[in-house]
DNA sequence: AAAAAAG
């Protein structure tokens, strides 16, 4: 018997039918939802910090809403180690029998039924016993929403400790998806949520109360470890975000593997990412046990709503001058600008941008009082322009994002062209349906090699865009 | 190369 040949069918009775595989596979089409469509509440005069709050909740709101509209004509494969079980996929909340205080947290977010990648990852992550899921579908397709919605749905309440503990590779994202594990446990009161961020310090012999944490790789190692904090042998559920970065050697794979070790044997991991490398795709099968898998497929069709086009230079210096000619166009709504490091970080924000009022800097090197107050502005709209690291390539999400500049092309550490960080930075656009633009600076023979293997990895055509003409950039910005 | 630590 062929354990490798998955059975292929376009409904669940095809599906049946087939079973003839030791392994399943689901593939199906799906129509675009056309409901959850959602109004903000415009009534009396408000205060500036009622306002804040309701903008916060609406952008939250409008983020979740898209997983809901977005994956129209995506295909799911799913892949369960236990042929024998039943492929379950649920139409609606009701069917997961969720605590009534969490489903009711679900509708406050305007959810009004699965996406697609939560119809069949929501009842794998919910059975009992507890299986491990490895998932793949790009930004926008109802991850965070999805592991979060297990997190809470395994979290016992009453019990004054951490039991779901979800790592992000960044502090921003951090921040990010521990506002979405807020606003959706919400109608539970004794419930609570730590952040293992750095700059969040607690009192030695102190342990952690909450019952979920939210954490970057070091900081929860240390608070599972030497500082005690944490009894990591009471997690239950372990959630890995951009679980490719989480697990690849040049990555956090060290921190994070030295956590997964310390969970008990029983613990769920749960890993999600947009992009898996094929052989950190392989590594996250050794890592976890008997796992499901989840696979949205056509991941190239993201990129159909972004337009994509690269600027030639001659040299860094020309780069800034272009990278000013596209000021104007850029800031027609907001834009991120992604440089290889936070030097020319810099240098862009001051030299080409002149350092704007409209502009602001992110990098890791700040101080994280500082980049949590300006990842704050930017999702305000009070800054334009964003010019940063690979820090936010991946997972920010600020929908007014409509333009995504790499001043310097994504590579890794020997100069070969980083794929997965390419589609994760230009995926900070082109979001709920929305056109986006990408604009990739050539400045060398290197450099437009790079481009070029980027274009025939995505088999995508990179077309050529002249800075000097402004009317171009003004037709392509709207 | 960036990020990630109370080192």
């Amino acid at each position: 018997m062929a354990t490798d040949s998955w059975a292929l069918a376009v409904d669940e009775q095809e599906a049946a039918v087939k079973s003839m595989s030791s392994l399943q596979i689901k593939e199906e089409k799906v129509k675009a939802d056309t409901n959850g469509v959602i109004k903000t509440n415009t009534t009396a005069e408000k205060t500036d910090e009622e306002e804040k709050e309701d903008r916060a909740a609406q952008s939250l709101l409008n983020k979740l809403i898209r997983s809901n509209l977005v994956d129209n004509t995506n295909q799911v494969e799913v892949l369960q180690r236990d042929p024998s079980s039943p492929l379950y996929s649920v139409k609606s909340f009701e069917e997961l029998r969720l605590k009534p205080q969490l489903l009711q947290g679900v509708y406050a977010m305007g959810f009004n039924r699965p996406s697609k990648i939560q119809e069949n990852a929501l009842p794998m992550m919910l059975a009992e016993p507890p299986q491990n899921l490895i998932a793949q579908s790009q930004s926008g397709t109802g991850k965070t929403a999805a592991f979060v919605l297990a997190m809470l749905s395994r979290v016992e309440p009453a019990d004054r400790y951490p039991q779901c503990l979800c790592l992000s590779p960044t502090y921003e994202l951090a921040l990010q998806t521990g506002k979405v594990i807020e606003q959706m446990g919400k109608f539970h009161p004794e419930l609570k949520l730590a952040y293992a961020v750095r700059g969040n310090k607690l009192e030695r012999g102190q342990k952690v109360s909450e019952q979920i944490v939210i954490g970057t790789p070091g900081t929860v190692l240390d608070w599972c470890s030497k500082l005690k904090f944490i009894d990591p042998k009471k997690i239950k559920v372990f959630v890995l975000d951009e679980a490719d970065v989480m697990i690849a050697t040049q990555g956090h794979q060290d921190q994070s593997i030295r956590i997964q070790r310390m969970l008990p044997r029983n613990c769920q991991m749960l890993l999600f990412s947009a992009t898996f490398e094929d052989s950190v795709w392989k590594f996250a099968q050794k890592v976890v046990p008997d796992p499901n898998i989840i696979k949205l497929k056509r991941e190239e069709e993201t990129l159909d709503t972004i337009k994509q086009y690269y600027v030639l230079c001659n040299n860094r210096e020309e780069k800034f001058q272009a990278l000013c000619n596209l000021y104007g166009a850029i800031t027609i709504a907001q834009a991120m600008v992604f440089c290889h490091d936070p030097q020319n970080s810099e240098l862009a924000g001051s030299r080409a941008l002149k350092g704007g009022p409209q502009v602001a800097l992110l990098s890791g090197e700040m101080m994280v009082e500082q980049r949590a107050a300006v990842i704050e502005r930017f999702r305000e709209g009070k800054e334009k322009v964003l010019v940063t690291t690979n820090v936010c390539a991946r997972g920010i999400d600020v929908e007014q994002v409509s333009v995504v500049i790499n001043f310097d092309l994504p590579v890794d550490k020997d100069g070969n062209p980083d794929n997965e960080t390419y589609l994760h930075r230009i995926g900070r656009t082109g979001r709920f349906g929305k056109r986006g633009l990408a604009v990739n600076m050539v400045d060398s023979k290197h450099s437009m090699n790079i481009l070029n293997r980027i274009q025939e990895h995505f088999n995508k055509k990179i077309e050529r865009l002249d800075t000097d003409d402004l009317d171009e950039i003004e037709k392509i910005a709207n």
